[in-house]
DNA sequence: AAATTATTTTAGGCAAAGCTAAAATAATTT
DNA sequence: AAATTATTTTAGCTTTGCCTAAAATAATTT
């Protein structure tokens, strides 16, 4: 496996994150990740592309290759690990461990990865609960749950809507709830198995039992 | 304190290694340390005296400035951190250690570096023997003897190494000679001042003038 | 369908850190 | 003391990764 440059790395990390939810991902869309201009991803679009790392066409968007994913499936890994170790060995606190990951995780050293793993006895998820890849970038997938499953006071992230249809996207819409967006179960009434929800400082408002079924969340 | 890129980190270092021995620094010196060319070193040395890290005019050498040493003594600290990291937690053998550390040491969370002290039970030494500043900058001093100027008959303890190359360090491992080892000097010989040396109750070996000129001693 | 707006790319520059080749200075021989 | 050799610096070029402004393309309105 070749060796990138720190800035390669933060690239493959972001666009593996934006096309989780997206699919592929537009130019700005990564800019504004990567607190760059729009100018400055396509210069390295087409750096990856020559490496084989993306698929892109100009103004097309891009996602990464097989091989883009499992670069970043390295570093991802590489990532979680350190924040593993950080809030597990030198008790950082929760809120910390990112930044500081974000360093750790472009040291290249194959030997080091694999010995703080054993070190830290092969952890299968960060502080944040999300899953660490092993060494040939194999990912647990997440068990979501469904929202209409969930009791109150539980601070969830949406992760996966199981209805494709304009009706129930039109409204998740106008509810302003997308893939990504934290939510907080206030309440739920027995009666008709709506419940209250609120999205962070945002005024409570209610969804119903049809709407929280086709909801999938991640407990954060 | 400022940051500095991992370039100027690696001049700064090293000028503090070589400074130990020479006082003043030449720009061939700096040049051969750092596999780099005569002419990037002055580009350096410009720079660092625009920082007021160095202490320089051209042709006539430089010298870190008391701050300049500042933070080469906390590049140090981070460094054999990470070393006895690497060496008492993930197990890495003493010869593997130097190359992965010289990438840790440039992360620059002060704050990962006094829970990674803490962690490791604030130690005085990295593996190869070499002192630990403090958070301070503050770097205890021993008196160390070397082990090619004692005269045969002495039983001592090996307390520090005073090259990190892999090659030397690939030698001590074969013959088993680590940091804390009890060598007893059998023989010298004047023609080439090799030494024959036994450790417990295995059989003498001999060690050449080259290797005994780098082994420090404390004698028992 | 044309016009307007938004997004993306291109063109041309800048700073960091390296390089080579030539010029300047210092050190050593003769 | 002059000549030669060695060292150091300067000048100018390269690459990486970023930038701004202008041009090209796509998307949205009218």
């Amino acid at each position: 496996m070749l060796n990138y440059s720190v800035s390669e790395e933060n690239y493959i990390k972001a666009i593996f994150h934006l096309q989780q939810q997206d699919g592929t991902v537009t130019t700005n869309e990564l800019a504004g990740e990567l607190n760059t201009r729009p100018a400055s991803v396509t210069d390295m679009m087409k750096k990856l592309k020559a490496k084989k790392l993306v698929h892109y066409q100009p103004y097309r968007g891009f996602r990464l290759s097989a091989e883009g994913s499992k670069v970043a499936l390295g570093i991802i890994r590489r990532h979680r690990l350190w924040e593993y170790f950080l809030a597990e060995k030198l008790k950082f606190s929760w809120d910390e461990v990112h930044a500081v990951a974000e360093e750790l995780e472009h040291v290249s050293s194959k030997k080091l990865i694999e010995k703080l793993d054993e070190f830290l006895g092969y952890p299968k998820a960060d502080p944040h609960g999300d899953p660490i890849p092993d060494v040939n970038g194999k990912i647990e997938h997440y068990s979501y749950q469904c929202l209409a499953s969930l009791p109150a006071n539980k601070l969830v992230v949406v992760s996966h809507v199981s209805n494709q249809s304009n009706e129930i996207l039109d409204l998740l819409k106008h509810k302003k709830i997308s893939i990504g967006t934290k939510l907080e179960i206030k309440r739920r009434f027995d009666f008709d198995d709506s419940m209250e929800i609120k999205i962070g400082r945002q005024p409570v408002f209610t969804i119903s039992k049809q709407v929280a079924e086709n909801i999938f969340v991640k407990i954060n």
